[in-house]
This record gives C-alpha cells, sequence and structure tokens, in this order.
DNA sequence: GTTAATAGTGAACATATGTGCACTATAAGC
DNA sequence: GCTTATAGTGCACATATGTTCACTATTAAC
C-alpha cells in the first residue's frame, strides 16, 4: 500500500468544504442519511427504538445488512446519531426564535404555537425524543437527558431576561423551566398522537399548552425565592 | 365427555368466592403472576415491553413458552393486563390517601412525598406506566392515556374542593390538573433512574417537585377562567 | 372409581436475527 | 494507467423467535 488516506469521514483539514469532497464521501453520506432515515421512519407509529432490528433498518435503507457495519458498530451507536440529529433540529428552531424576537404581545401564545408547529413539521425527531427519553437504551437515554437539561438551563437563563421574573434566584428559574419543558414535551407528545387533519383537537391542544403556560406565568410573577441559599 | 365445566375463569357465579375455587385455579393463577411479573422485572432497567419476546417472558417465569397461550393470547394481551394492575395500584393509593386526608399545613409538600415514596415503593409498575404512555403499542399506549386521562379528572374534581381554586371553570380544573399530572410524571422519571440509596438526590427530587407544585397553586390561586364559554 | 377437562411439557417448524468473511466494483491517489 | 482503499454484496453460521401439536399428569365432576 502507498499511503493511507485521511481515515477521517470529516474532509480533510482546510479544504473549503463546500467544495466536493469527492463522489465517494458523498454517496457514504448518502446511505448513512438513509440508514438514519429508515430508523426514524420504522420508529413512527407503533415501535420503539429498542425493537428495532439491524437487518430490518439495513432492508429499508435499501442497503444489504452487512453494509450497515461500514457505518455504525450498531444499533446502539445508530441510535447516539439520531439524539444528534433531533437536538440538532431543536437547537435550530431555538437560534431562529432568538434571532427574530417575538413582540412582547401574546408572547406566550405565539411561543407555543411555534414550538408546537416546529414540532409537528418535525414529528420524527421529536418522536424519537419523546419516546426514547423514558425507554431507550441507557446510553440514549442519559444523552437525551443531558440534553434536555442543558436545553433547560437555556431556557431559564431566557427567562432571566424578564422584569416580572426578578423574584428569581437562578435554582428556581430552573426549576420553573423544568415545568415548563414538562408541560410542552406533554403536549408534544398529545400533538404527535392527534390525527393531523382534525383541526378542532389540534386547536385543543394548542389552547390547553398556551393556558398552561399562562398559569405557570401567573405564578411566577408572584414567586418570591428565599434569598439565602 | 359428559359435561363441559363453566368454562370461565371465574369462581361459578354465587360461590362465596373467597372459599377455595380449587387447588386447580390457585396454580393457573400463581402462574399467571409469575408470567406478569417476568415481564415487569425485564422491563426494569434498559428493556422496553416492546422488545420483550414470549418466549423471554416465559422462561424467567419458569414456565415452557407454549405454557404463555394458557394465559394471554400474546404479548398485547399480556401488556393490557399490566396496565390494569399498574392502574390499581395507582388508585389504591389515591383510595389510601383519600381515607386519611392530610392536614391542610403544607399539604402540597407532604402530597408531592406520599406520591413519590408510593412510587419508589412500587417501582415496576409506575416505571411501566411511565415508559409505556409513550412508547408502547397503541392499544398499551391508548390504555394508558386513557386512565391518565380518568386519574386527572379525579385529581380535578379533588381540586375544585379548595376554596383557592374557586375562579376555575371545569375545563381549566382539568387543565390545571393536567399540569400538576405531567410534573408529577416527571419527577416520577427522575425518582425511577436514580439511584435509590443516595438520598441527597432523591431528596433534591423531591423538593423539585415540591416547589413546581407550589408554584402552579401559586398561580392557580390569582387565576380567572374566562366566565363565557 | 371412572371419565372428562386442562395447565404445563417437549419437540418441531419456518422464519428472523446479529455477525463474520470472501468478494466485487469503483473512486482516489499516484 | 496502474494500484490501493473501501462502500456495498452474497452467503453462511449459530442462535432466537412465534406458533403448532401430540402428549402427560393431575384435578374436578359425576
Amino acid at each position: 500500500m502507498r499511503l493511507k488516506r485521511n481515515s477521517s469521514s470529516e474532509p480533510s483539514d482546510s479544504a473549503p468544504a463546500s467544495l466536493g469532497t469527492g463522489v465517494r464521501d458523498e454517496r457514504k453520506q448518502r446511505t448513512r442519511k438513509a440508514l438514519l432515515d429508515a430508523a426514524l421512519t420504522l420508529l413512527d407509529g407503533e415501535r420503539s427504538f429498542s425493537s428495532l432490528s439491524l437487518r430490518e433498518v439495513a432492508k429499508v435503507a435499501g442497503v444489504v445488512p452487512a453494509a450497515f457495519y461500514r457505518h455504525f458498530t450498531g444499533m446502539d451507536e445508530l441510535g447516539m446519531s439520531l439524539v444528534d440529529d433531533s437536538f440538532r433540529t431543536l437547537h435550530d428552531m431555538m437560534r431562529v426564535a432568538r434571532s427574530a424576537p417575538l413582540p412582547p404581545a401574546n408572547l406566550i401564545a405565539r411561543s407555543v404555537e411555534t414550538f408546537l408547529r416546529y414540532a409537528q413539521a418535525h414529528r420524527l425527531h421529536f418522536q424519537f425524543i419523546a419516546k426514547e427519553r423514558v425507554s431507550g437504551s441507557s446510553s440514549v437515554r442519559l444523552a437525551i437527558r443531558k440534553e434536555l437539561r442543558l436545553w433547560t438551563s437555556e431556557l431559564a437563563a431566557d427567562l432571566a431576561a424578564f422584569p416580572k421574573l426578578k423574584g428569581f434566584n437562578g435554582d428556581d428559574l430552573r426549576m420553573m423551566a423544568g415545568l415548563v419543558v414538562n408541560a410542552m414535551m406533554g403536549a408534544t407528545e398529545l400533538i404527535l398522537d392527534a390525527d393531523l387533519n382534525d383541526a378542532a383537537e389540534l386547536g385543543r391542544i394548542h389552547a390547553l399548552a398556551q393556558k398552561q403556560l399562562m398559569l405557570i406565568f401567573l405564578g411566577a410573577s408572584q414567586w418570591k425565592s428565599k434569598p439565602a441559599q
């Protein structure tokens, strides 16, 4: 053998990155994505990740089982990749939301709207998070919990900017953010199970989530954290 | 054949019920319970219900796979039985709580304490509910959702008795009850994943849940439902 | 005591699964 | 253009699975 090519799957160091890394890598990334998409698709509806088989995923991806190992060491590694991808879409949403902040009028209602619409549009990713947060293998489950904690902290930081929430110390802000995250996850689960064409049901879920957030914020406006500790 | 015996597994009609239905039925109920327990045990930790195999459950129950069919038509039916059993323990808790009502002082803190202790003591049932509520087969999942809705309505009825919550109409009471249930389920999931010997962590989870409920009730004390609708 | 019902057994089957290995085709590197 | 690396193939294997069927032992019914 002459020389080992750079074994990393990343485009080699200083290359312009967007310029073609060759037909080869592009094809590889395509079937890698096919595998991830296959898993997400199979996960829709009844199935849970731990009940998916490697062969099944490979078949839906249109690839022979052995080819799976060219991309992942096993289903667990694929699961971790799904965690990454799913939270990337969540963080994308937050980034967009922060870059074009909503006017304070009806802020809660419109935030709920934005979030739930996004969850519907990225149904598979949100479904994966919702399911595997509680039932996945411990590596996947812990990875999701970690990301959710991180997201909760970010939300707490955002909340700190509200003048009405001056009564909160850091711990209590996270406590409140956790409550908000729980409520939104609950609404997300309802949305994911709802009939997408039943506008009335979707409306009811949106309204429910909005009221719940308003109730939380109403309580928060009266909250006084213990100054010590 | 002479005469078919009453084919139902129930003791025949007007018998005193508590009197021995015979050695036979007792043995049958024993292995039926062994199957249910086997499934719950396997469900602890990593696994999800949909990843359990019939053979696996039979093996842990100490019975040959074919014997499984003497009790359930398949794993789905066993799952439905687990739903029944799990919610029976939940309702038992509520019944006990109502029969010996707590004094109003520190009511929230002590209710949280009671609930979370119960969840720890009946770890496997609560874990099953928490997991399969979101990831189970649709029959199991829908059965759990239905029971949770029912439980939410019961809680809403209990809440209606509080003088501080006069500002609520029925819909909004259920909205608030849903928020409480979500928060308690969230805390339950944390408890189920926590190290049972780590008293500090358990204490933190209890304290978190208590604060979240207090925040909700603080908001509720200011709430005014729209009188119309 | 004889007979019928049945909970649990053991073996068999067709099929599905994870993983290994030799292979082929093709793009990348020189 | 020749050579090397490698994404994907095809086949094999041991093992696990759901389900069936004839059977056995024990209880219930008369």
